[in-house]
DNA sequence: TTTGGCGAAATCCTATAGGATATTTGATCC
DNA sequence: GGATCAAATATCCTATAGGATTTCGCCAAA
């Protein structure tokens, strides 16, 4: 992840970056794709032949940054696992926190949201599958949270969106029409650049959100 | 750092958790107290040596850790270097954060916040130095935050407050009368168990707090 | 005086090997 | 049959060595 602070402009020559960085991006994904499921032990020693690579100081670095994010968990000599899934009062922390930054971000957004960047959310509203739709709605999230010119506010609302994306697919929740229809009202609000309104859509879409995904959960 | 969303109970037996958590905490503190300044270079091998330890892992994954909260920024084959002082934009950004979190922090705090840790937070605030009353400020909102009951929102906030530690020490800012003045009325209001009140007191305080520290700013 | 290029030093990045520790499994005893 | 203990395994933690890259000082030329 990027640090917290510190905003590099896109316009970067690729560098090679390190292979840390590589690795982090492919656990990562592994992790959001299930193919790590949660609360299950990660071998630094299986990923590193899986992977071709040796073990110091890529995968101590790569499993580091995600532990930063709350995707694994250490304990010491015994190794790292991945988080347990989110149980119903984490859940619940997890809402409220979008709860207070999410219907801000919309709103100014809707303010101070680029041209560009609007055209591309209304563009991108089109969710065939499962994983389509999960994809498209973190891209949605983040779009609007970049919207906002804050960074503190976008980077902490991509870590949160990977739980709520694993979470998601944990039960591979399939209701999406509902979904896609309150985020269609949210963007006819940033469209008409209304703040208010958007900041109303938007908390109303993570209430029910969240009340979608409460059922899941029986704990 | 704690993980984001695995809180572990404080009870636990003291593990040696590594040198890693040691040394982490070490040049946390470093960079905090300001012996090592912002926008410098931090060298691994002058750390190994300084500290006795070995490079592999134990400077890289705290380095890594301390990337993670925005405390340094790494760049490929050029080592790393502690973040520079905040400017304008980004103390803007941080307050804005700030007020999105704090004051409703505060307002849960008001009702559920445990009575020893009101008890505790009444008795700390005495500032005679400038230090003290750094940690002191640091240590209430960290108090308060944990009060809300959400790990989400201590985490965050905690991770802030680093910002606005080494921002503040790099001004030497002494105005400290007035701080106090506004964490006795928040205090009062937590004591009342009155939300509305506590809510309305944080708002005015980070308001005024952030008011202070932008003078110091002329970019 | 300033600018461009060159070389040496410092630094980081990666790989491998050995020591220490937690977990697991199996056997034994109650 | 269940519990306890011990050995074996798997894993992490630390140290050292070699290769690659950046950076800084120096010198020459415009």
């Amino acid at each position: 992840m990027a640090s917290a602070l510190n905003e590099a402009s896109d316009r970067l020559i690729a560098r090679p970056s390190g292979l840390a960085e590589e690795v982090y991006r492919r656990v990562r994904a592994d992790i959001m794709s299930l193919k790590i499921p949660p609360d299950t032990r990660v071998s630094v020693d299986s990923l590193a032949r899986e992977l071709g690579v040796s073990q110091t100081p890529i995968l101590r670095e790569a499993l580091s940054m995600l532990e930063a994010n709350g995707l694994v968990s250490k304990r010491h000599f015994a190794g790292y696992a991945t988080s347990p899934r989110m149980d119903r009062a984490q859940l619940d922390e997890l809402f409220e926190f979008r709860l207070l930054i999410e219907p801000h971000a919309a709103r100014k957004a809707a303010e101070a949201m680029a041209e560009p960047d609007l055209a591309l959310l209304a563009s991108g509203e089109a969710a065939p599958s499962h994983d389509a739709f999960a994809d498209m709605d973190t891209e949605f999230h983040r779009l609007i949270a970049q919207g906002a010119g804050n960074h503190l506010i976008a980077d902490s609302l991509a870590r949160l969106h990977i739980h709520v994306h694993i979470f998601r697919s944990c039960f591979r929740s399939e209701i999406t029409e509902e979904a896609v229809r309150e985020h269609t009202a949210i963007i006819a609000a940033l469209q008409a650049r209304n703040g208010a309104h958007a900041e109303a859509a938007m908390r109303r879409h993570i209430e029910r959100s969240y009340g979608r995904l409460r059922d899941f959960i029986k704990d």
